[in-house]
RNA sequence: GGCCGGGUAGUUCAGUUGGUUAGAACGCUAGCCUGUCACGCUAGAGGUCGUGGGUUCGAGCCCCAUUCCGGUCGCCA
């Protein structure tokens, strides 16, 4: 086949577009359709915007109709025609009242036979998919994905411009710093022996602008993650990375309010009430079992460890008394039709996440037990009152130390919303989670390490337990969490090089080590320091939620699957010898 | 690294207790068709059943190993 030029040929608009009968047009695109029904051929031609119809008939230039006749799916063409009514319209397209009469048809590019259908993939193995990902990315769903991310920068460079924000560039090759996750190392060649790392995020360079003066900054920064993948989690990621001056936590706060509200008014239509809901880190752990709650619905966790009290079973006692509790879920919702198979997975579940098991009370006919032989007469029917069960329900319980309980209800209250399909899909349920606590034990390690991050201020009511009780002490250190995902965390950092050096020394970094890991960040706060925090947005979330998508995937042009390659590409790859010598790098071979 | 699920025409799937030539739909190829829009009709091509090994007279099916994909736990300051 001879392809055309589409030379003279000059595009007057998108194929999906508001058309004027009677006007003369140039459309280009893809074939999406071809329906070749002899002497009359329609063809749907479809570029980003949409669809329209190119139709082919007996009043049709004979060599313009033969040239149709050889189109096939996913053909690039150019067509010039005349808007025209259709016969018999199509409501479901925009463009489905008028047909274009082609007189110039011109085909720029032919296409073998794609590995499958684009615009019906919806059932295609995501593997094949990603292997052809441009392929794929004409999918009009991908499509309106990639234009609604576009169109949440759009807004977000609005917004903070609008706020004084300054938009500055940091460096994408930096020092590693091993703390958090793992770095994407890069080789240096100029440095024997030496590495820079790719950002986990900018912040050092963001709290270094604001001791430089530049009081409010803003990226839509690439960050980098060495960690493995989860559908909510890519290696490489955009973070909405921003840092104030002169602030406190509630006036950023204020200032991600206002973003979140413009950002689900332009792009979803949907009105935030402000302020968004707080709710202490302490107060979630407790009610929902997590640090990021999904609020959309209810089955909050209960603690009934005083109302069991009298109860002789010995996995309450010895809970209780390793200072543990009882707590428990009512699922409700008919839930005590579950069967014994579905609780047993419950439990297994719960297992999974480190319970030891989990009691249970199924209300159907008659109330059913599971610890019913350490009851004694009449604690069955005083425990459901005092827990104010009634017939219909089921009540999970689970007794351990906090730290198992308390997460161990909350992944279940999820399964179960799932499963009895309580949670609605278009409700936007934003909460601030404050209070966080500074430092986490590293069972690992055996020594506390930073939640957030070491620079992190702390609650100045917590300063005096740093040395006595690390555990008790919280940070001004927030995170917003959106239908049980989080979408941002934040913080207020140490100006104070005193503080910041304690601090170190609280998390067991010596003298040398603060000096050589942080001691130009230390250094700079010697020179006086505006007070400043700031917040990271999960952009790929933000687009993930709005896009009612299940994935990262769906929202990221060209990601990568869960072993962190690119099927594409094939990346990472191995390089030649010749790179590796420069930068003085031996691989040692895998062991057998 | 652990656990769970999956891999059969180009695609999505079916494939009985282990038994003849592995089927269907869509796509593709060819022909017919003047108002389709998931066009229709007729015919056709297309398979190392992920890979390697084993059991068996006989394996898509059973066993072992391995690889790839997904989910999840660990991990993600």
């Amino acid at each position: 086949m001879t392809l055309d030029s589409m030379k003279g040929l000059k595009r007057t608009n998108y194929c999906s577009v508001d058309y004027t009968v009677g006007d003369t047009v140039t459309v280009m695109g893809f074939a999406d359709r071809v329906r070749d029904m002899g002497n009359l051929i329609f063809i749907n031609l479809r570029d980003r915007t949409g669809l329209v119809q190119l139709a082919f008939n007996d009043e049709t230039d004979r060599t313009v109709f033969e040239k149709a006749q050889q189109v096939k799916s996913e053909y690039v063409l150019a067509a010039v025609g005349t808007v025209r009514e259709r016969e018999s319209k199509n409501g479901k397209l925009r463009t489905g009242n008028i047909e274009i009469a082609v007189t110039d048809l011109r085909i720029l590019s032919a296409a073998e036979t794609t590995p499958f259908e684009v615009t019906n993939s919806d059932k295609v193995n995501d593997e094949l998919k990603l292997r052809y990902r441009y392929l794929d990315l004409r999918n009009p769903k991908l499509t309106q994905n990639l234009i609604t991310r576009h169109e949440i920068a759009r807004v977000t460079r609005e917004y903070f411009y609008e706020n004084g924000f300054l938009e500055i560039e940091t460096p994408m090759m930096m020092k590693s710093t091993p703390e958090g996750a793992r770095d994407y190392l890069v080789p240096s060649r100029v440095h024997h022996g030496k590495f820079y790392a790719l950002p986990q995020s900018p912040q050092i360079y963001k709290q270094l602008l604001m001791v430089a003066g530049y009081d409010r900054y803003i990226q839509l920064a690439r960050c980098f993650r060495d960690e493995d993948l989860r559908a909510d989690r890519q290696p490489e990621f955009t973070q909405v990375d921003l840092e104030m001056s002169f602030v406190d936590q509630e006036d950023i706060q204020e200032c991600i309010e206002g973003y979140i509200q413009k950002l689900f008014k332009e792009i979803m239509d949907k009105d935030i009430k402000l302020p968004i809901e707080r709710l202490t880190f302490a107060d979630s752990m407790a009610r929902f079992g997590s640090d990021k709650p999904d609020t959309r619905f209810g089955m909050e966790i209960d603690d009934i460890t005083d109302k069991v009290a009298d109860i002789d079973f010995v996995v309450f006692k010895a809970a209780v008394e390793a200072g543990g509790s009882v707590r428990m879920i009512n699922v409700k919702n008919g839930a005590a039709t579950y069967t014994r198979k579905e609780i047993d997975k419950l439990t297994e579940h719960a297992k999974g996440i480190g319970a030891k098991g989990l009691a249970y009370i199924r209300w159907a006919d008659e109330p059913n037990c599971s610890f019913k032989k350490f009851l004694g007469e009449g604690q069955l029917e005083k425990l459901l009152s005092d827990i104010g069960a009634e017939k219909g329900d089921l009540i999970l319980i689970c007794a351990d130390k906090n730290k198992v309980v308390l997460p161990t209800l909350g992944a279940l209250r999820l399964i179960c919303a799932k499963r009895l399909e309580l949670i609605p899909d278009d409700v936007y349920n934003f909460v601030w989670i404050t209070e966080m606590p500074f430092f986490e034990w590293d069972e690992e390690s055996e020594t506390w390490v930073a939640m957030h991050h070491p620079f992190t201020m702390p609650m100045e009511e917590c300063l005096e337990y740093l040395d006595s009780d690390p555990g008790s002490v919280r940070a001004k250190a927030w995170d917003l969490v959106l239908n049980g995902t989080e979408l941002s965390s934040g913080s207020m950092r140490i100006t104070d090089p005193a503080l910041q050096q304690k601090m170190f020394e609280a998390l067991g970094m010596s003298d040398e080590e603060i000096q050589a890991k942080f001691g130009f960040l230390v250094d700079a706060y010697r020179y006086a320091s505006p007070p400043h925090g700031g917040m990271g947005i999960g952009l790929d979330r933000i687009a993930m939620i709005m896009c009612k998508a299940d994935s990262l995937r769906d929202v990221t042009a060209f990601p990568k699957v869960q072993n962190a390659s690119e099927l594409m590409s094939g990346c990472p790859s191995v390089v030649d010898e010749k790179q590796l010598e420069e930068l003085y790098i031996s691989i040692v071979p895998d062991e057998e």
